[in-house]
DNA sequence: GCTACGATGACCT
DNA sequence: GGTCATCGTAGCA
């Protein structure tokens, strides 16, 4: 199966539209936000490096399941990362969030990181992400408009426009442009070659 | 049952 | 730039 087109999938389009929206985490009576500034895609069609690629397991079944629910796996024996199910029921599919820009709740997201962390390396990284927000494996499954966790409508981009690039830390499926970041944002965790 | 490895991050030079 | 901590998962026997 060829990767989804770039421009129809819901996959990819939801992705995109996912830059500048803010997150919300209510934890132990506060909240914490953070604006989405980088985002990657995945997707069971042709995409060697989705973990939906090979079919679902116990793992992944949360991906295969309705969009607008959170997908959390556990990577290197210590980190968790944090995906939006972005495709229709039995489509494996969804788009991990790479990096926030804190916006509220920092000396809580300082807390859970670190102490002695700079603000800028709160939540540039996916694993990053989790840890500030407070997400592990509890959240696999949780939608993403509930009383825990949702987004934020927000005020559209003023400047910064969205760059497009190949993904990061992945080895299958490397050519696929499916990376999305806030361009010129210093929250985004690494600068690879712009594609678009 | 066994084993290789990964959508990472922290720390070091 | 490089090293490595640490373990769940998937694939295979």
């Amino acid at each position: 199966m060829l990767p989804p087109d770039f421009y129809q999938s819901p996959t990819l389009t939801l992705a995109r539209s996912l830059i500048g929206k803010v997150l919300v985490r209510a934890h132990e009576g506060r909240q914490l936000k953070g604006r989405i500034v980088e985002v990657e895609a995945y997707h069971q069609d042709g995409d060697r490096a989705a973990h939906s690629y090979s079919g679902q397991t116990r793992r992944n079944a949360v991906m295969f399941g309705p969009p607008g629910f959170l997908y959390v796996y556990f990577i290197y024996g210590m980190h968790y990362c944090m995906n939006v199910v972005t495709e229709e029921d039995g489509v494996g599919a969804a788009v991990l969030i790479r990096a926030l820009e804190p916006l509220e709740g920092i000396e809580t997201m300082r807390a859970l990181r670190g102490p002695q962390i700079k603000t800028r390396d709160l939540t540039n990284g996916p694993a990053k992400c989790c840890q500030a927000f407070a997400i592990d494996r509890k959240a696999d499954g949780w939608p993403l408009n509930g009383s825990q966790l949702f987004l934020e409508d927000s005020e559209p981009l003023a400047t910064n426009p969205i760059g497009t690039s190949k993904r990061i830390g992945i080895t299958k499926s490397t050519e696929l442009p499916w990376r999305f970041y806030v361009k010129d944002n210093i929250f985004v965790s690494k600068h690879p070659q712009a594609i678009l």
